[in-house]
DNA sequence: TGTATTCCTACCTTTTTGGTAGTAAAATAA
DNA sequence: TTATTTTACTACCAAAAAGGTAGGAATACA
């Protein structure tokens, strides 16, 4: 059941996008591999995932890097976890495509469907704005 | 983040031996098995990790089988799931255990705190006799 | 006494995880 | 203009976990 680490850190990139966001500036994957311990190569592959949402504006060379194209509150952790995460509900039954034969039969179908409700009520409940640091 | 086939069965084969409790019969991983679709030897495997909870009185030979230790209201879906399921946390750091290096630093921390906390009020508070079926 | 069942220990294949490697393209500083 | 830095893209790979199967021994009952 756990969060793989492409999901728990596509997080940790995302709130250090959002602390640097008022700044304007672009961020190096450099910069947040140093701080987070993270190899930039992985973090190119972590980032290739997140951008397909349009999360953010991106420059290369000297000076370049990322940061965000809206403000942290427009982020829920839910989007941005399910961008990188194949599989984020408890059992597959419960997603829209559901091809489980015993469906309508399946007496733990409620359960993993009530599971399921708390999780997402959570994670779209809450923004990088909700877990960034005060300063 | 999904839980693995061995909890989800375990759910389904406690779910089974709950709907027999009131026969106060043994009920056999050969009956279960033809019910679930799902084989007896793999029932045997997630039934080992299950007993050490003793969890239920069983029989071997003719009219052999399982039968729960205790009530349906006995079991939580919690307690089941983790007597099968090697880590149900979203991340380890949220366990008693933790040796993360970034112990007090990690600003991703208290997601997954929440998080594993909101997954497990849901998970402790629901018991077999939730999601019987009504006879 | 034969058959049905639990019990126990290995083993195995496929998929997923968690990355690395190499190179091209673009932006900028010097 | 040129060297450097950074993103962008595609492939590959090793280790671990998932999802089982196989074979037999022990035991209970009809």
């Amino acid at each position: 059941m756990k969060i793989t680490t492409k999901g728990r850190y596509a997080v940790a990139i995302m709130l250090e996008l959002a602390s640097n966001y008022k700044n304007d500036t672009f961020l190096s994957l450099k910069d947040i591999s140093e701080r987070e311990g993270i190899s930039v190569k992985y973090l190119e592959k972590i980032m290739s995932d997140l951008k397909k949402e349009n999360y953010f504006i991106s420059s290369r060379g000297q000076e370049g890097g990322y940061k965000l194209a809206h403000k942290p509150s427009f982020y829920k952790l839910g989007d941005i976890i399910n961008a990188v995460e194949k599989d984020m509900a408890p059992a597959s039954c419960v997603k829209e495509d559901n091809s489980c034969p015993k469906q309508g039969i399946c007496k733990t179908y409620p359960i993993w469907k009530d599971l399921n409700d708390e999780m997402n009520e959570y994670l779209n409940s809450k923004t990088l704005e909700d877990y960034m640091e005060v300063k």
